[in-house]
RNA sequence: GGCCCCAUCGUCUAGCGGUUAGGACGCCGGCCUCUCACGUCGGUAACAGGGGUUCAAGUCCCCUUGGGGUCACCA
């Protein structure tokens, strides 16, 4: 059991989905062994110690580059639950190597969404652990000294090439109609010369030297080895002109320091995990194990996006969605309880938890069943419970202080007040007593639409949700459509509010919160776009 | 397009060679009831197609089809 076999030994599907189970971790080793190439790359030399001796590890590596992803805590929960049943330990690990997408609110957000929905991590930037700094910008050494090792060992080299002449190689491939790919301009260059240039200061990457030929075997443990020939794979950077890593080099490198034994992640990274199992071998270290879940989707099928459906965590929450609901609908995606079981605690999907459960075709989140989910949780609320509940939610005194000042001076008595504020406490509004004034005079409702999605991707492009910065966008929003003022407005405020008579329109919006504003807006989009 | 993954009701899924193919959401209807909702009872609806293997296939194999992912100095 401990040989080293250099033959890939191909077993029947249905012989893998027992192995992947939760099982020991010298059977997951034994697994472990069938991930290596094949001629002439398959001399596994030196393999540390088996992994039969570790302790499980495993990790959430979120990029914060926007709003807290659903598909981050559905890839949470799985590791979570997987780290818990195994009594291992869950590492939460920012990957912020993109300097140019890095948002600067965007990693407080994944802290405070991830812990809404009740999940926590035992090492992380926030609470630190033996194995940080846990934010990669900060790790960007180690890469430079892995980068050195490869280059040292040949397993890379530097490139000089440029953007432009990149540009016209991927051309020219397109002409020839030849898969996209690096030309390995700089591949065979004298690695001296080009380290020469590099101590000059001239701007290169340094790519992964991917072998020419021969079969990559990646052994997925949800659905058995996959092949990949290596003439699929070009030789990817892992170093980029800035210094830092790209995501193949940072997180084999963050992998292995940080001790990770199982790789749980989504479905999309199985066509790159051939290079990161191509890491592995050129360092000489034994991979981890690799758990690829299927992808969250549309209703059309698709993986789940922004455009098509509420992707951040916070508009769950805004909408009064209760995190145990969360955290129990994305349990039932992609995996099930057994014993036609469907409400179940997080506790019970540890004390439950199997491999063999999860089902690889990819689940639609549907926000039906999501609902009918949380009205479960709402009931099995007692009145007290449910009164702090609200209260936690929006009917409190913080929300209030944020919400009466664009409502005092129009009310006269404080029965006016609930009619007033309404809107500010509904997720999403009935249009249809206001749908004929949801028009811009000569304009196409198709082209209103189309519009009101354009002012929703620059405000979601900016940092925050203050009402000076929705201003600022918006008035340049009005003034690209061309339309008056006035009707751009009235269509914001209809949108937003539900009403024709509304307090300040961007006080309003900020107050509401980007979330149920985004929604508001694609809803009005999609019902304008929808009348022509 | 190349490569890879996937495939049971509209949706989430159970099924791991022999089942009237089960449950849940949604939808429809009955009951409960001052209304509505809840609850409850019932109904609707699926093995993508074609070849094999086998006494026997939703279950195993192959092909086709369909869907998805991926092909960046993004993760």
């Amino acid at each position: 059991m401990r040989t080293r076999a250099s033959v890939t030994i191909r077993l029947p599907s249905s012989v893998h989905r027992p192995v992947a189970s939760t099982t020991t971790p010298s059977i997951e080793s034994a697994s472990a062994r069938a991930n290596h190439i094949l001629e002439p790359y398959h001399v596994l030399q030196g393999r540390p110690m088996p992994s039969s001796a570790r302790p499980v590890r495993v990790r959430i590596a979120p990029s914060p580059t926007g709003d807290p992803h659903v598909g981050t805590a559905y890839i949470a929960l799985f590791n979570y639950v997987f780290a818990k049943k195994q009594g291992g330990t869950f590492v939460l690990r920012i990957e912020d190597t993109d300097q140019s997408r890095a948002r600067g609110d965007s990693e407080q957000m994944i802290y405070d969404a991830l812990h809404w929905t009740g999940l926590s991590w035992d090492e992380g930037p926030d609470v630190g652990g033996p194995f940080g700094p846990y934010r990669q910008s900060e790790r960007a050494q180690h890469y430079k000294d892995h980068v050195g090792i490869l280059l040292a060992k040949g397993e890379a080299y530097r490139c000089f090439c440029t953007a432009e002449r990149l540009a016209k190689v991927r051309i020219q491939q397109q002409a020839e109609k030849k898969n996209p790919g690096y030309d390995r301009h700089c591949r065979d260059a004298d690695p001296a010369e080009g380290a020469r240039r590099a101590s000059e200061g001239e701007a290169h990457v340094v790519r992964m030297k991917v072998p020419l030929s021969g079969d990559i075997v990646v052994k997925d443990e949800l659905r058995g080895p996959v092949t990949i020939s290596s003439e699929q794979l070009d030789d990817q950077v892992l170093l980029k002109s800035d210094g830092l890593p790209t995501y193949h080099l940072a997180n084999v490198v963050d992998d292995h320091l940080m001790e990770i034994t199982h790789v749980i992640r989504a479905e999309e990274w199985i066509s790159s995990t051939p290079k990161h199992v191509l890491l592995y071998q050129a360092f000489g270290w034994e991979p981890p194990l690799f758990f690829h879940m299927p992808l969250l989707r549309n209703s059309d099928k698709s993986k789940i996006s922004k455009r098509k459906n509420p992707v951040s965590i916070n508009y769950y929450r805004d909408i009064g969605i209760l995190p145990q609901a969360m955290l129990n609908f994305l349990g039932l995606m992609g995996w099930s309880f057994g014993d036609d079981k469907e409400k179940f605690t997080l506790a019970e999907m540890i004390d439950a938890f199997a491999w063999e459960k999860v089902s690889l075709g990819g689940p639609v989140f549907n926000l039906e069943k999501l609902t009918w989910l949380n009205e479960k949780y709402i009931h099995d609320l007692d009145y007290s419970q449910l009164a702090d509940t609200v209260m936690g939610w929006r009917l409190n005194k913080d929300y209030l202080v944020k919400v009466l000042p664009l409502v005092r001076e129009r009310i006269k008595k404080l029965d006016e007040l609930v009619p007033a504020i309404e809107y500010f406490f509904s997720g999403d509004l009935d249009y249809t007593a206001v749908l004929a004034d949801m028009k811009v005079p000569d304009v196409a409702g198709k082209d209103v639409g189309k519009a009101l999605l354009e002012l929703v991707e620059k405000l979601e492009a900016k940092e925050g949700f203050a009402a000076p910065m929705i201003e600022e966008v918006s008035r340049q929003w009005v003034e690209a459509t061309g339309w008056k003022s006035k009707n751009a407005f009235m269509l914001l405020r209809l949108a937003v509010t539900g009403r024709k008579a509304s307090p300040p329109l961007f006080e309003t919006m900020s107050v509401l919160g980007k979330e149920i504003t985004r929604r508001r807006l694609r809803s009005a989009a999609e019902l304008l776009g929808k009348a022509g």
